[in-house]
DNA sequence: TTGAAAGCGCTAACAG
DNA sequence: CTGTTAGCGCTTTCAA
């Protein structure tokens, strides 16, 4: 009766089916319970009838209480809107699912007070365990996670002076500019630029020595590298689309899909076409580029593929959480298009 | 002893704590609760010593299951990618962590079964509250929202039969159809297309009406409309596109921008030019919007607020559950831009 | 086959 | 001020 005072009825429980079914809340819990019990079929009917029409759904933070999973995971990303996290994240989400987990996506906003906040919080809900995308690649918070020994995989951005301690899955930044770079030089250009995200991320810095590599292979000396660099906004890729036509380059690498935005938009507004004017590959496939045309050759990185294999990797740290840290890199692919001319001296 | 043959230390409770601190239980709860309770300072500071030295975070489960708030609200929608729900959530997602909640996001994908799977989870999680966009608009699986009495709000997708029913938050369909076809009626055009998603969602259809009634305010009979609608691919708008021009028209209301964007990639293939050759209107601005030249005149939702809205209200429904549901519709505002010229018959 | 009962970590009377 | 204690809903051992 007093429990009827409050604005809220009580939500069903293992002891009011167990009542209605006339058995014990034990009978009721293993009807409900991954473990086998021998059990009188029309026993366990008479439960799940009465469950049913009690409408009885099992409180799993009960369970949890007692060793049992919590049934949550959680993925938290710096860039939440970022095409790249969102496509991973669905498939993360439906794998998940079909495990029997919830996921809580996150977002912390390339902020790691932020981030370290989410985590705590996180934590206090026992999650079972977690993808992160580590703000500003900052590695503070993933020991948080290691510290509660809570099973985890880092997504895309490593920490290079303790890589191989972490649980990791990413592309590879180092190839992705690479292998941009050299396709422009197979098409006969020498005078390359490489604009991306001047960010605390060891990610763009890795496409810079990609960059750089090729441009050895091919006897280019320091001194003709042109790398520029700027902050995540639309108006510096603008800023670096104006740069780079200064430079007088005959092509260009766009190392990051934010910033090649505005390099494009710039372009776009000031009549510079590509391939005639300059040529372009850029690493990442953002949605926009559909519209370009002439259409512009990416870098594809297999977001999907990576999405599944955070997943798949998390559910095998989490089944055995002593097992040691591995790291999967996933190549990327030339998606070669029309923004790219050969160029003769 | 035996608790240290699992793999994984047990996490540290309020009874670590206490025993280190060297005081009761209650008192460590009353410490990290947030009911106040006259202490001393000095046996505050000790406990808050300890905990921080063993590294404590209260357990929101069991907390939980004395009736304490879980910490967990939802959002749920039905398709995920979508940039006009992203953004949505963003705001969401920053509001209910300022309140002390952590945001699990959802994807049904427009698929019932699957928005029911994962509501049955959520109610198992015993979430606190849920923001839902329901799949396909269906209204069933809000009934069990309802039925557990967990707060809720439906987001941008109305249930016509019973829209005062439900806490809602959503934006004029109808409005937004009505604007779009003005503003090219204003300009002059007369035979004027309207083209979506052929969808079991009133959205579109709320859309259509309006842009019924615009035609009729300007004394177009029904023999002048037309209506196309088609699935929700890149693929069907395109088709759009080429019906759009085979109708003659001289103006176009893109009245979903999935299938928008399909058919302005078969203009853009096609050398249809806007708005030489056709005028068009778009509802939605989806960011490959940015990169259209000359730039599309769009209507646009506020997205923004919309979601500040949603949270806000799911919090006023969380504090009454017993209060009489409110329904929320915003207005849009249209973006003029040069996808319009004027019509002279 | 089934049930009784002892907790899981935490809250909140209630008693000192 | 502070500690004792009875649960919250569920799992699981042990006994019947």
């Amino acid at each position: 009766m007093r429990q009827r005072d409050k604005r809220l009825a009580p939500a069903v429980t293992i002891k009011d089916v167990a009542k209605l079914a006339g058995t014990s809340i034990a009978t009721v819990s293993y009807v409900f319970s991954e473990r086998e019990r021998p059990l009188r079929p029309e026993l366990r009917e008479k439960v799940l009838q009465a469950a049913a029409e009690l409408g009885y759904v099992k409180n799993a933070a009960a369970s949890s209480l007692k060793g049992k999973r919590r049934g949550i995971l959680a993925v938290l990303v710096a860039q939440f809107a970022n095409t790249f996290f969102t496509r991973m994240c669905v498939d993360i989400e439906s794998i998940a699912r079909e495990q029997g987990y919830v996921v809580t996506l996150c977002n912390s906003d390339e902020d790691p007070a932020q981030e370290r906040l989410i985590l705590e919080r996180l934590i206090a809900q026992r999650i079972d365990g977690c993808i992160l995308c580590p703000a500003l690649a900052r590695e503070e918070n993933a020991t948080l996670l290691r510290q509660y020994q809570i099973p985890y995989v880092i997504l895309e951005r490593a920490f290079p002076a303790s890589f191989s301690e972490h649980n990791f899955v990413g592309h590879d930044n180092f190839q992705s500019g690479y292998l941009a770079t050299r396709h422009l030089l197979e098409a006969g250009h020498r005078k390359i630029a490489f604009s991306g995200w001047d960010s605390p991320i060891p990610n763009v810095r890795e496409r810079v020595n990609g960059y750089r590599a090729a441009m050895r292979e091919y006897r280019l000396t320091a001194d003709t590298e042109r790398v520029l660099l700027g902050p995540l906004t639309e108006v510096a890729g603008r800023d670096m689309g104006a740069r780079l036509l200064a430079e007088g380059v005959s092509a260009a690498v766009l190392g990051q899909q934010d910033t090649a935005k505005g390099t494009l938009l710039h372009f776009q507004d000031h009549n510079v076409r590509w391939p005639q004017d300059i040529s372009v590959v850029m690493i990442g496939t953002p949605e926009w580029a559909d519209f370009l045309r002439p259409r512009i050759t990416c870098i594809q990185r297999p977001e999907k593929q990576m999405g599944r294999e955070a997943a798949s990797l998390l559910f095998e740290v989490m089944h055995v959480p002593s097992r040691p840290p591995v790291q999967r890199i996933f190549p990327c692919v030339v998606i070669e298009r029309e923004s790219v001319k050969r160029w003769e001296e």
